[in-house]
DNA sequence: TCTATTTAAGAGTAATTTGTCTTAAATATA
DNA sequence: TATATTTAAGACAAATTACTCTTAAATAGA
């Protein structure tokens, strides 16, 4: 799997948050809900961005989660980085320590480019791009389909 | 991680064997200490190789394994997908089953042709290329570099 | 101030992947 | 044929990832 099941519900989370910015808090209940996530678990995961600063939350009542800034400003990279850390985007395809242009294994630089070209996909390609293109033309974010942008 | 343990180790193995080949078995001992793994997680690994006919067996003295075609015949995709499936290759970025060109979530036409380049990139080196690249060069395949390619 | 609501934190469970160990089956060679 | 060597197979253990549950802390609103 490229992405963890967290990074993924992560980024599915935080696609819907972007879909809906109005300053407003969203509770974990709705998104877990929403996306047929478990709540606990989407909760521990949404820890992780806020902790990062990527998300704020609140507690109590009209509590919950929104983007700390803009969803335009937010990249997928940024959410795969926060969650999954940045195995994906170093690691040798042999999984050698240290893989790199000075002690390289043979696959190297064939997937070094093949890496950039993830990063470059990730790093160029804001939540709010991708919350409208699914928003416009009524896209999936859960395996059922139920979901709806609204 | 890309790729699993199991995948990246059976490439390692390969490699060496596409390295080497003059028709001999060679034993599975052998390339769990040149390689640094484990005698009895290689054999697991390398079984599922054989099981797809990508190599084959001998068990007894003088038995071992070797490529059941010549190297230059077997690209890193062969063994990359008899390790671990098709998934790299058919996952949605989001988990989603069944996403598609009917189907899809928002990230599909981006993920997709990523996609077809890892397979691209996967599909069109054979085992003997890298192997080859690995002996010219005197790159690693092993974590602390002792390996050589004699 | 009290209560209901909500996230935070941490312990605990389940599933998967990774790795180990033992025994069985096959085979080359003496 | 007997023996040593080697893969095959399956049970088992450890580590990691995925998920659940309980309790604490914060806060809006009555």
């Amino acid at each position: 799997m490229l992405l963890s099941k967290s990074c993924v519900y992560g980024l599915r989370a935080t696609l819907l948050l972007a879909s809906n910015q109005n300053g407003n808090y969203t509770s974990i209940k709705e998104l877990s809900e929403k996306l047929d996530i478990s709540f606990h678990f989407l909760t521990k995961i949404l820890q992780q961005l806020t902790a990062v600063d990527l998300m704020e939350s609140l507690k109590g009542p009209k509590g919950g989660v929104r983007l700390s800034k803009s969803g335009e400003e937010i990249t997928l990279l940024d959410i795969v980085i926060a969650i999954d850390g940045e195995d994906l985007l170093t690691e040798c395809a042999l999984g050698l320590p240290g893989c790199g242009i000075e002690k390289p294994c043979p696959l190297h630089d064939m997937w070094a480019s093949t890496r950039d070209e993830i990063r470059e996909m990730l790093e160029s390609t804001s939540l709010t791009q991708m919350a409208n293109k699914g928003k416009k033309m009524n896209l999936r974010i859960t395996a059922d389909g139920k979901f709806t942008w609204e």
